[in-house]
DNA sequence: GATTGAAATGAACAGACGTTCAGATACTTT
DNA sequence: AAAGTATCTGAACGTCTGTTCATTTCAATC
């Protein structure tokens, strides 16, 4: 046997991406082996190869899609008004977009130490651009006498740590909804920057 | 040759402890391997084994010594006056206790999906002992009229994942010394309450 | 100084690892 | 219908994995 009937590398490749996704994000980059992704998309391992590179791409293109497409999204929705309106649009947005890619959002967390080093220098650097966004808010909010917070540096590492430690207990069939959750965060990080 | 000079149980057991909590928070439990463990202590893999029962044992033993020991700590210096001092107290005690022991917070954070089902289970309970303690305070300043915090489970997971995400930036040789980070997150705590 | 027990070696085990590649098969184009 | 190309198999590669164990060495006890 060789080519399967109805192959398509359209199919295929999406497949083995979302296959090594699935598993990194379950049970570490580290713990899931070529065989087990290649078990899930239904092939052997050597067809793998047609798709990457090797698995450290494969772990490289996961994280880099994913903080271009945050980037992306975060510009797409971002608005002018004021620094607490703007807080707040952030804040929702990033809930929002995190809870729709928990996977996503666990890999690009956890995996860091496990990219090569110019990857790992890639990755961060997009991430420093998101959080380069967030000080900005809180910047302007400085300015309009609006938010109180002595270091502009550490609060945005404080709020993205909580709202982003919202994906390690939410549960979709759990007590609060979505919308709930989102409130309650959004006060919290209101009342935590409030002059 | 086999065994070494000035070799023994109380001086290589927890070695083996100490190269395994490096090396595990650095690269993972599972990408490390008992051979790298081994050369870091200075001795053979099969060593090893006169210290733990196998790998899983290693990373239990790190993670549920580490939850126990927080806990006895956080009663230790736990006092009972009203919930905002209670709550001051958490935070500086959380804050200085995770900067001070960065490798097994990282590791009690980050290799949990790593541990068997009932090793899981088991530091899974302690976490939880730990993070009733937030929300017993929560739920006193509630009583006190003292804070405002639409959900005390939901508060106490926001606050937690924000102070231990100061050990994901911290650095010793940074701009800011412990005493400013500590101050500047137990404001944004406390205001992240208030009523 | 002989005996004993703890502590370590070093080789071995069977299996899994990432990756490569010649060859086989299915689809597309001519 | 034939030729060509994209896709996948299946086997192989050298290396590494966690773990076991007979053997050896060191330190303490008698």
């Amino acid at each position: 046997m060789a080519r399967k009937i109805g192959s398509h590398s359209e199919i295929t490749g999406p497949r083995v991406r979302q296959a090594a996704l699935t598993l990194f994000a379950r049970h570490g980059y580290a713990a899931v082996s070529m065989r087990q992704i290649a078990a899930e998309v239904g092939v052997q391992a050597g067809a793998l190869y047609n798709y990457t590179a090797d698995k450290q791409a494969l772990l490289f293109d996961l994280m880099q899609t994913h903080m271009k497409d945050l980037l992306v999204a975060l510009d797409a929705c971002s608005d002018t008004g004021n620094a607490l309106r703007r807080l707040e649009t952030f804040s929702r947005f990033h809930i929002r977009y995190h809870l729709d890619r928990p996977d996503l959002v666990f890999i690009a967390y956890m995996e860091l130490r496990n990219l090569s080093d110019e990857n790992f220098a890639a990755v961060e650097a997009l991430r420093g651009r998101y959080e380069a966004r967030l000080r900005d808010i809180l910047t302007q909010g400085i300015d309009e006498r609006a938010f109180s917070v002595p270091d502009v540096k550490v609060a945005s590492m404080a709020i993205i740590a909580m709202l982003t430690g919202i994906t390690t207990w939410y549960r979709e069939e759990g007590r609060l909804s979505r919308a709930e959750v989102e409130e309650i965060y959004w006060q919290m990080v209101r009342k935590a920057v409030s002059a």
